[in-house]
DNA sequence: CGTGTAAGGAATTCTGACACG
DNA sequence: CGTGTAAGGAATTCTGACACG
C-alpha cells in the first residue's frame, strides 16, 4: 500500500544544503540588502562567510529568521526586540521537521493521497493514516495487514 | 493551550518566493552548472528567466526536482527517464504541503512540544494531538475545552 | 539606532562555440 | 545524448565611507 521510499526521500530534501546569496534572500523576504548587512554586522543573523571566499551565503533557516524578524517589525517592534521574538519562533521549524521525519512513514499519491503516520499510540496495533478526499484531509485508523 | 498564529506563520514561510541562482542550485544539489543549463535547454527544468533580466533563477520546487532527477540517475536511469520519474515524485511535496496547511492548527513549544492536528475524524469531538516526549513524537486525543 | 547610496574592485553568471563520444 | 571547458561581456556582491537622524 505504501512505498517506503518516503523516509529516504525526506532525508534527501535539499534544505540544509541551501545557501542563498544576499540578493536572493532580499528578494525572498523583502528585506533590503542594506538591512541584511547591518543585521549581520550586529550579530542578529549569521552567514556562511568562511566556506565561500568572499560572498556571504545564508541558509534557509536564516531566511526564515529574517522573515520572522521582518514580520515582528511590521507589528511595530524595534529591531532588537523583533530579533529576540524571532529567536523563540525559530524552534518551531525544528520541531516540525523532527515530527515530520519521525512520524511520516510512507505516502502514496495513487487513487487519493494517503500518508502513513505510523502506529496510533492509544491503539498501537493500528496505524494512523491521513487521506485526502475531495481536497480534504481526514484521519482514520487502518489495521496493518 | 495553543497559540493560533501557526496558520499565519505557515503562510508566511518564504518557500514559494525563493529564487536561487544557478550556482546555489548546483551547490545545494551537487548537479553541475553545465548540467543544469543543458537540462533547462532541453526543457527538463525551467527557470524564471523572464522576471530577471539576464540571470536565471530557480524556484525551490525546481531544486527538489533537480535533486530527484539526480537520485534517479545515481540509480542508473538515463537522464530522460530520470526526469519522467522525478515528475511523478514532484506531486508528493505538493500533497505534503496541502496536508500541512490544512491540518496543522496550532503549536506550542513550552513544556514539551505539541501540535494540534484538528478534529480526529472518527471521533470529531476530540482533537488529534501530536506531542513530543523524550525526543519521541506520539499521538493522543484531547477533548477541546 | 537603523538604513540608504555612490564607488571601485572582485567574484558570478551569461551565451555561443567547440570538444569528446 | 550528455557534459565540460575556455572566452569575453554583463550583472551581482563586496567593503569602507559618508549621510540622515
Amino acid at each position: 500500500m505504501f512505498n517506503n521510499e518516503m523516509k529516504e526521500f525526506m532525508k534527501k530534501i535539499p534544505i540544509d544544503d541551501l545557501q542563498l546569496g544576499i540578493g536572493d534572500v532580499a528578494e525572498a523576504t523583502g528585506v533590503s540588502q542594506s538591512q541584511l548587512r547591518y543585521w549581520e554586522r550586529k550579530g542578529y543573523i549569521q552567514s556562511l562567510e568562511t566556506t565561500n571566499r568572499g560572498n556571504h551565503k545564508f541558509t534557509y533557516k536564516t531566511v526564515m529568521q529574517v522573515k520572522q524578524i521582518q514580520l515582528f517589525m511590521d507589528d511595530g517592534y524595534t529591531l532588537s526586540s523583533a530579533v529576540a521574538r524571532a529567536r523563540k519562533r525559530g524552534a518551531y521549524m525544528d520541531l516540525l521537521r523532527s515530527f515530520f521525519e519521525q512520524r511520516f512513514e510512507g505516502m502514496t499519491a495513487e487513487d487519493g493521497a494517503k500518508i502513513d503516520l505510523g502506529p496510533f499510540d492509544p491503539e498501537p496495533t493500528k496505524h494512523l493514516v491521513a487521506y485526502c478526499q475531495d481536497q480534504q484531509w481526514r484521519f482514520r485508523l487502518d489495521s496493518v495487514e
